[in-house]
DNA sequence: ACCTGAACACCGTTCAAGT
DNA sequence: ACCTGAACACCGTTCAAGT
């Protein structure tokens, strides 16, 4: 406790370990206000965050900097954007629920973090400025568009399994083997395959 | 008034004309049942849908069919790739709100009927069954990682411009182009190169 | 100044009761 | 059989009242 506590929680931080507790328990989508609060023994609710907006910003670049997903400085820089990926790929595909925040909130620090080390790592291997950020944002679009189709290819889908096994031009086990891998193998390869494309020709 | 008619609303297209409405004017984010049966003069709530889920299920499919995306038949297949991804991009930049579903029900009908038509087109143009299936699927990702993105990019993101500014390797001008631009323009020029690239050597 | 907890205006869903 | 609307168990947010 230093001198300057005032209050009963003057650290932001012990709102945003509660968060992510009932989390982890609930997924973001149940977080509630008065969840956090009922962990906290506190009333519902004493404001750090002007409202739950605030509170799942806050929340959302943490997770960001807890995944933790920034590799080793000297892979070459397509294994180095595969890393990446496949990181985000995984902290997200484990909580699904923070995917509708992603367009909604402006970015943290955290994310920034990110985003600058990405800029940095093509440039260092002959991207230009536009081309190592389009780079970035390619791939962030793929993540969470693989991350946002994978739980529905997972659960198996029989009715579209059914409908395209009927054009008869595949083996269902072909088709299955298709569908039901990491939904970031597929569009993943086909852009790192198009960005050396455009390096070599620099 | 067909003589099989009973009830009130036997017609589930009733239902799905007043939440059309309804997220029209407030996005499907607040689309509620009770809006729903207000709009129609009815109790909360008479069941053609079991439950939130099922409406929003049945609600989205015929959004994917009115959004009329598939382009005629005549165009190369790159140009083909490019007006439905682009269709897409536009339909939901217009309801952002549908993302956070895309990910969590299963298919319909007129999803369907998409995926197939763009499989078809792609292995008329030499594909194989399995490049063409990873080629949707890629295409799908990075309309919705567009779309999610675009909104976060379009508000401004002063400190992302900032930050990114601070490595001095591209003007303000430059940087704005680049990030403010359509966000399906950044990925899908990369995906059809890459997917040019493939059938090529088929 | 700091914190409470009742209150307000909502939700999705259920179900006894009416027609 | 069909439909109602009150009720239940929740929300986010506000704010008079207490300490």
């Amino acid at each position: 406790m230093s001198k300057t506590q005032k209050g009963k929680y003057q650290n932001k931080n012990v709102y945003l370990n509660a968060a992510f507790d009932i989390i982890k328990e609930v997924g973001v989508d149940k977080l509630t206000m008065r969840k956090v609060a009922d962990q906290l023994d506190v009333s519902p609710m004493y404001k750090h965050f002007a409202n739950k907006d605030e509170l799942l910003k806050a929340v959302l670049d943490e997770f960001i900097a807890r995944a933790d997903i920034l590799p080793a400085d000297e892979l070459p820089w397509d294994q180095w954007v595969s890393f990446v990926a496949k990181g985000m790929f995984r902290a997200l595909q484990g909580e699904t629920s923070w995917l509708p925040l992603l367009g909604t909130f402006d970015v943290g620090d955290n994310a920034l973090q990110v985003t600058l080390s990405f800029v940095n790592k093509l440039m260092a291997a002959g991207f230009s400025f536009a081309q190592a950020l389009e780079a970035y944002l390619a791939m962030i679009h793929l993540v969470i568009g693989a991350v946002t189709l994978q739980s529905t290819m997972g659960r198996g889908n029989q009715a579209l399994l059914d409908s395209i096994a009927g054009t008869g031009s595949i083996s269902t086990k072909q088709l299955k083997q298709t569908i039901f891998q990491d939904q970031i193998d597929i569009g993943l390869p086909l852009l790192i395959e198009a960005l050396r494309g455009r390096v070599q020709y620099e």
